[in-house]
RNA sequence: GGACAGGUGGCCGAGCGGCUAAUGGCAACAGACUGUAAAUCUGUCGCUCCUUGCGAGCUACGGAGGUUCGAAUCCUCCCCUGUCCA
């Protein structure tokens, strides 16, 4: 582990979009080692949305750097600001969630969050704790410490303004209630993706304000996702998900571009940023393939999800199926559904639709027009199948399916 | 409260009485190529039924009615969004 100061500080800032200020966070390690405390560093999830993919694990992966140095990672799950939702143009105030809900969320956070944070190190708050607490007088008061003006300084607010676009007067609480959070916690560092920046920094205003040291904020680039060119996210479906099987995340990272996999070396391992630019050499010289580069970023992401065993047998898996075109391992099994099976032999296409290979009997017919199914190695091009067997391995493009005929 | 503009398929966006399941772009899905991808090319891109065809039926252009042989296109009311005025 990184012994001095400045050792830390290369730790700490590899992969960072943005450090406000460096100088500070310096001053801060420096403080706080002294008074033989770990720094509190705070990052805030929106408890709606607990399915988190590897866009979300840049930050985790940052916040664990800290934690490699000994430092707190405060978790704070934002069922209070949830309400208002980051404004990025909706109108509505969204229904609270029951506690229920957010208890069953914050149970599903944990258990994706600490494939990666280290749980003895990690306290799981909620800003419900003091943002619900809070009177009509207490959000007056909050308010009055903050302009109009600062906070239409704000990209998204300026351009909606400028723009003639609503501006909903909850949304504009949004930073507050954000900023408000990291003077309830006493935080010495705030991180979040480069789209929060602004939030951060009005932690640091109104921390000054309430008379506290104020935090260090920390911003990591957003991911480009699977496609390289929008922002990894779920509603996009440009994703990875830290749940997905070994053999998905593997072949997910296998179709993206090579230009996108050396960001992904960046930011989601743990090489160094000479060891990322001696392989780009490499492959640019013809010395490595990208192929073989990129089958060893699946390896090392897979690994940190799920066993390296996994990984390896999951590479091996794209290489037999995708490679060299063989039938994977894992078929679904299914029974033959009813009413495809007639007379004069199966009904193809609705085989197809019945059997999940496609989203409905019409679909079924356009794939089978356009030769995408292929029955036991045959592609097939007839409506009607006289029945081979008492097994059917079908492919459609990407999927398989073994359909016991019994 | 008033004036005006607008709400079309996953998204953007044409159409403004029939030839429109609705041009085009993006996305998506299949096929070819390949290093897995990207790029490129080809095809498809509402649903159901029928042994499948330039087949039949159903549903669709914010909602509900109406005019018409016929409406996404015209009329009425309503809902929603935005701009300006108060």
């Amino acid at each position: 582990m990184p012994a001095t100061v400045d050792e830390q500080l290369t730790y700490i800032g590899k992969g960072l979009a943005e450090l406000i200020r460096e100088q500070d966070l310096r001053e801060r390690i420096v403080l706080r080692a002294r008074e033989g405390r770990p720094l509190r560093v705070k990052a805030g999830f929106d408890p709606t949305a607990p399915d988190l993919h590897l866009g979300h694990v840049v930050l985790l992966r940052k916040l664990k750097h800290f934690q490699d140095l000994g430092h707190r990672v405060i978790f704070l799950i934002g069922d209070s600001t949830a309400m208002i939702g980051d404004p990025t143009g909706r109108n509505a105030t969204r229904p609270p969630l029951t506690r229920d809900e957010i208890l069953a969320n914050t149970e599903t956070y944990k258990a994706q969050v600490f494939k990666i944070l280290d749980s003895e190190k990690t306290e799981v708050r909620f800003n419900s704790e003091w943002l619900g607490a809070m009177r009509y007088e207490d959000i007056v008061r909050l308010c009055s410490r903050y302009t109009v003006a600062r906070l239409l300084e704000r990209d998204d607010f300026s351009k909606r303004y400028a723009g003639g676009v609503a501006i909903s007067m909850h949304e504009l609480l949004y930073p507050l209630a954000q900023g408000y959070d990291s003077v309830a916690l006493e935080c010495d560092v705030e991180m979040g993706g480069t789209d929060q920046k602004f939030n951060l920094l009005v932690g640091r205003d109104l921390q000054k304000d309430y008379g506290q040291p104020q935090q260090i904020v920390a911003t990591t680039p957003l991911l480009e996702g699977l496609d390289g060119e929008k922002k990894m996210s779920k509603s996009l479906g440009n994703y990875i998900g830290i749940t997905e099987p070994a053999e998905v995340m593997f072949r997910k990272i296998m179709s993206i571009s090579d230009g996108l996999m050396f960001r992904y070396y960046e930011l989601l391992t743990d090489s160094s940023m000479s060891e990322i630019a001696a392989m780009q050499e490499r492959i640019a010289g013809g010395a490595l393939h990208p192929m073989t580069a990129k089958m060893e970023l699946g390896r090392l992401i897979v690994s940190d999800f799920h066993s390296a065993a996994d990984a390896g047998r999951a590479a091996e898996e794209f290489s037999r199926v995708v490679q060299r075109k063989e039938v994977p391992a894992d078929v679904p099994v299914v029974p033959l559904p009813d009413g495809v099976l007639g007379p004069n032999g199966i009904h193809v296409e609705k085989l197809i639709a019945r059997v999940g290979l496609a989203e409905s009997v019409a679909d079924a017919s356009r794939k089978r027009k356009a030769g995408a199914i292929e029955i036991n190695g045959q592609r097939v091009t007839d409506l009607l199948l006289p029945v081979p067997g008492d097994e059917l391995l079908i492919q459609v493009g990407k999927n398989w399916r073994r359909v016991t005929v019994k």
